[in-house]
DNA sequence: ATCATTTTGTTGACAAGGAAACAAAATCGA
DNA sequence: TCGATTTTGTTTCCTTGTCAACAAAATGAT
């Protein structure tokens, strides 16, 4: 296996992991609360006006799904919708006060997060973070302009 | 957000993309056959004596699902089981000529994924790769760790 | 050798998410 | 301005994967 192919799946392996691991922990201090609830209420706390369209697009996940998701942590208390006064279409989201209590356990949790894995990234050289980056920053780029390609391939057909 | 946060986030969003794109073009050229198929014929093709358990840890995904799924690729004629004869508990799994067809075009895929992407990884220096993957390991171990003291309290619990 | 434990695979009930069809509102184009 | 198109969100049906319970074979302990 060649480097390229071992960063990438270096990566999604400890991707794998990570999520793995923190999702175990969250679980456990969050009982009741999935993942992607949890994930769906930091958006919406770190977001103004977050609406169904702006989370599918974050979490590449439908709308469909997304849909039902809100509609859930609406059903649990957790999220509440409005809209604006020039606007019967869109459908925004804020966190209710439950919902706050759930985003502020969750960011205590990250805290416990960095703070587990602390050791790790002192290792990390300024300049590893910055290839790091640079290299994530640049693959990324790159594959926007291919799925760009694709969107007018797409509607070619 | 600090820079460790950045690059986790940067890759995970990375290899969002990456999956989304590769399974898009996936799908275009294996009409029929979904990501986690193929995934599973590419697993198969490349060892020797598969088995639903040997599936399932390297997807991390659970032997019931990898039980449904390779009982998928038999009705399609994708795959075939055969046993030791002094073993009568593990079924192992093996390509059919129509499953190596697949292999191949998935290998014809990932050659042009590469070629796609080549201009991004030639950018990146000796010292950048040494320095993901010497990173990519770090963490990997330091999470092994964790992960093993989990298991620790998991049975205590 | 025998009985308990572990490993391996399967099944059914369930939950999460995707695809397609749809309705309602907004925007665009002439 | 007004009809066509696009955007936004919802619902229904379907697929995929998990969990829990299970059966059968292998392994281990005594």
């Amino acid at each position: 296996m060649n480097k390229e192919e071992q960063v990438i799946m270096g990566f999604r392996d400890l991707l794998n992991k990570l999520v793995w691991l923190n999702k175990y922990k969250m679980e456990k201090s969050l009982k009741g609360y999935k993942p992607t609830e949890v994930h769906c209420i930091e958006y919406i706390g770190n977001n103004v006006d977050a609406n169904v369209t702006k989370l599918a697009e974050s979490f590449y996940m439908t709308r469909s799904a997304m849909s039902k998701l809100t509609k859930k942590l609406m059903q649990k208390g957790l999220i509440e919708s409005y809209q604006k006064p020039d606007n019967k279409k869109e459908i925004y989201f804020r966190l209710t006060e439950q919902g706050k209590v759930i985003y502020k356990i969750h960011e205590e949790l990250h805290k416990e997060f960095r703070e587990r894995d602390k050791a790790v990234f002192e290792q990390v050289t300024e300049e590893q973070f910055d290839g790091m980056l640079s290299f994530v920053e640049k693959y990324s780029k790159h594959l926007d302009a291919e799925i760009k390609k694709l969107g007018i391939d797409m509607k070619s057909e």
